[in-house]
DNA sequence: GTCTATAGACCGATAGAC
DNA sequence: GTCTATCGGTCTATAGAC
């Protein structure tokens, strides 16, 4: 039982990271099982199907972007220093960001272009991070506009780590993450 | 000759609509085919690979945007007001960005992935929007940030279409759309 | 008769699935 | 290990305009 689970995660960790970086549709079942140095056989054993990884793959990252929250909350004393943490992501993984632009996004993008079933539940990481940074808002006082401000706050990560992406330009991190960081003074 | 360049042209044509709704790894040669009615047979004789045809529908975007360009140059007599065209393309095609997010962002996010040789050239799409925002925000007296800020507009641009796409929320394009455009009357 | 444009059988490789 | 579907890609035959 132990060592099926090690496995499973083993399989999981594999496959979120060949979904990041080359996509998921274009991920085989051989190239995550190739990573995880597994028999295709002893794969079935663990996945049936493509969907069920992707679906394992998802829960993982919600709960995994729900502990980072839970660390930011334990660390940052205040909202805004929460909110900060959140709008420096691009910066702090970018040099993952330049290779393959924000996990989230990207899967979100692919999983719509494919009409896939579980785009609504990829989205749910978005809705996770939307309702805590709707919480630091409206904690900082800005209840009525709170959602909003959250969702800007999301879609700047998000058009920094496309074109970041595009462009493969790390000074445009910076100069996007310290212009956004100084905007958020005004909310603080 | 006439006819094959009709057929050439409407391979084209069917192969950007269906690469931007669906992707370009998702969609098949007999998915272009038929869509255009035509064979698959028939197919090759316009183009012998996947990728001359994602270089064709890549050239025929680039093209399309300039003509928009020079377009909104004839309309708008001011730089703020060619500016403002940019900004409201989320909303000016809310209908096709809801459900498939923006063409360029896509496609470049997509080829980034399958570390695609025409990676590049599909990015050329955002350095036209570039320095032709560039020339703009130069024009209203601002050279030394203009580029800075031009690539804050696609940015902008890109992370609405990303967040539109997985949310389908129209209010939250108009919100951003009016935000980005009063933020813009500074500049004037 | 020639050339353009089209059709469709066919190939090897690889995918997901069992 | 095997099965079936489908992928991108090649090849040949031929219909019709000139």
């Amino acid at each position: 039982m132990g060592r099926a689970r090690a496995t499973r995660e083993q399989i999981i960790e594999a496959a979120d990271r060949l979904f990041y970086r080359q996509g998921y549709e274009h991920t085989s079942f051989a190239a995550i099982a190739e990573a995880v140095q597994i028999s295709r056989g002893n794969f079935y054993y663990h996945f049936k199907t493509k969907d069920d990884i992707l679906a394992a793959v998802i829960d993982a990252r919600l709960a995994e972007r729900r502990r980072m929250l839970e660390r930011w909350e334990a660390e940052e004393p205040t909202p805004a220093g929460r909110i900060r943490k959140y709008i420096e992501i691009p910066l702090t993984n970018r040099a993952d960001v330049q290779m393959y632009g924000c996990p989230v996004g990207t899967l979100s993008t692919e999983l719509a272009k494919l009409n896939h079933a579980s785009f609504a539940e990829a989205n749910s990481v978005f809705t996770l991070f939307r309702t805590w940074l709707r919480e630091q808002f409206a904690l900082l006082g800005h209840e009525s506009e709170a959602d909003a401000l959250a969702m800007h706050v999301i879609a700047f990560s998000q058009g920094v780590a496309t074109l970041a992406n595009a462009f493969r330009d790390e000074g445009f991190i910076w100069r996007e993450v310290k212009q956004m960081s100084d905007w958020l003074t005004a909310y603080e």
